[in-house]
Order: structure tokens, then C-alpha cells, then sequence
DNA sequence: TTACGTGCAAATAATTTGCAGTCCC
DNA sequence: GGGACTGCAAATTATTTGCACGTAA
């Protein structure tokens, strides 16, 4: 945690690459998608949109997200990260995957998948949902139904 | 949380049911397992483990333990119910269950076996291994082996 | 304009740790 | 007796919230 003091300083009124091309294919996409979803467009959902949606599937917690969006000269704080890390969730353009008990990761792929889980890396990479299959489901609870099903195949490096 | 304030007071003093039989049978054999297990069979650790192994399987929190502690006259501190979950795991007598970013729940049954989760009651539940089947495994990442399978089937209540 | 967003700092929640005192073998 | 164990309070870690100010529509 704490990573204020270490963050390097807010430049705000610099020209940002991730943010300037108000006018470019990906920024006005990604502008849609979150007018789409409900969500105004604004300075930090558009920067913290780019950073998870424009390089493929990522597994981040918002800590690691607000680290690399410091990097990235995205004038965002922890705060503001983790509300929009929520928003873009319950928006359905994120999955949150419950991993182990300490930090809460998001998954900017949404489809149905699953996941490894390296231990010892704290890592999560996906599992292409053609790949496994779970065989049969036990019976359902009364009046209960599926909303989900999670598998995580924790893995250990081989000794 | 903060259960301190409203927790009953403490009377160490008085005869308590779940830790005076030290010639009973269960006892005696609670006590071996800690022993068996490299623990030395404490007080709090013997009132814990008879909460925990005495009836049937469980799925518990700390503050769950913590709470049933108290009310059970078993006399223990909230970090010493964490420090006991946390060896009676490394010691294999309880499994960690990740199932949501907050709580974190430790199930005696240690067996192979998945679980249902239903989220509006936070409750988790056993499946009987056999009930179900992950079928084929995918390619497992180069170096590196399974240490366990999670599954998690998130239930909601019917419409 | 004006409601929705954001930053900051303080609040919460779950858990861990340091250390002085206690208890089992 | 001595090291393992426990309780308490304080420290950490992850996350949320309250509120004054900023900004997109």
C-alpha cells in the first residue's frame, strides 16, 4: 500500500499520450462504450478505460491499476480507482474474481472463462472456457439458482 | 467486527462445559489430534477445536468463531482465534475457502469437495465430491503442477 | 447551470504483530 | 524452568465514505 509517497508527481497540465487523441478510433470507441454503459465519459474513465482495454484481457487490483496509471502520467486517485474499478463492474465491462482473501482482482474479460492461479506469484491468467468443462452439477438447493460458476486451479511450481 | 463491547463478560473462573471433561473420550481425542498435529493442546486451542471439530462440518470466520467462543464461555481473544485458524490450517485440520474479497472462511471438512455460495446470506455449503466432476483438465502452464482445484457455484434465489 | 465526478483525508473492516505476562510439558 | 502460547493494544492492509470542489452535458 501507500504507494503516495513513492508516486511520482501529478503533471496535469502536460500533454498525456493516453489521453490527448480526443479524436482517434480506439479513444472514441472506448468514449461509446462508456456512454453505452451509463457512465459520463470523463478525464479518469476514459484514462483508466484505456489502460484496461486497450492491451488485450488483463487481471488487475486497484492498487496495481493505480500504480501503472501514475506511470502512465493518468492523473487518477486510489479513491477514484476503486470507484471506477466498481462502476466499470457493475456495468458489466469487468468481472471481479475472488482469488484469495487479501486483494480483489478485476478481470477485463467478461466472457465465460476460468482461471489458473499461480500462488506464488499472486498471478491470475485466464483459462479459455473451451478448455475445461465442468462434468455434471450437483442438485441445486430449493428455490436456488446458478448464478456462477467459479473454478480456479491453483497452481505451485513443479519441484 | 468490534464485538469487544458487546461481547458477555468473561468468567474464567467458572466450571464450562466445552472444557471440563479432560477424562471424556472426544476431548481426549481432540487432544491427541492437536498433539498429533504438532500443537500443544492449550486451553483456547481444545475450546476451539471442540467449537470447530465437535459437530459435523462447519464453515466458519474468525469473527464467527470468535462470537460463538464467547457465547460458549470458551475463553479466547479475537487475534488468538486467528493465530489457532491459521495453524490448524497449516496443520491440515482446516481448509481456507477464498469465496468473496472480504471475509475469509475455513472449512473442517479437509476432503475433496466444492461449494455452493449464496451470496444474498453469505453461507457457504459443502458438495459431496462425487456430486461433481470437473471434466477434462486444460494444458497445465509449463514448470508447473496443480496444488488444488477450486470450484465455487454462486447461487442466488429464484425469481 | 447543475447533477454527476473526483480528490483528499478520515473512517472502517479484517487481519497481523509486538511484547509482557501465562501456562503446558 | 523454559520455551511455547495468549491477550491486549497498536499497527497494517485493503477498501469505503464524507464532503468541498471541479467538470461534462
Amino acid at each position: 500500500m501507500a504507494t503516495l509517497l513513492s508516486a511520482p508527481p501529478r503533471r496535469t497540465k502536460q500533454p498525456n499520450p493516453a489521453l490527448k487523441a480526443d479524436t482517434g478510433c480506439l479513444v472514441h470507441d472506448l468514449r461509446h462504450k462508456l456512454r453505452h454503459a451509463g457512465l459520463r465519459p470523463t478525464r479518469q474513465r476514459v484514462g483508466l478505460g484505456w489502460l484496461l482495454f486497450s492491451r488485450g484481457d488483463r487481471h488487475v487490483t486497484a492498487e496495481m491499476l493505480y500504480e501503472e496509471a501514475n506511470r502512465s502520467r493518468v492523473p487518477v486517485s486510489l479513491a477514484t480507482v476503486y470507484n471506477t474499478l466498481h462502476q466499470f463492474r457493475e456495468a458489466g465491462l469487468l468481472r471481479e474474481v475472488a482469488v484469495d482473501g487479501s486483494r480483489t482482482y478485476f478481470d477485463t474479460n467478461t466472457g465465460d472463462h476460468q482461471h489458473f492461479y499461480i500462488e506464488s506469484e499472486h498471478q491470475l491468467r485466464d483459462i479459455d472456457g473451451a478448455q475445461i468443462e465442468v462434468g455434471r452439477l450437483p442438485d441445486i438447493p430449493e428455490g436456488m439458482e446458478v448464478a456462477r460458476v467459479d473454478v480456479i486451479i491453483r497452481l505451485r511450481r513443479k519441484k
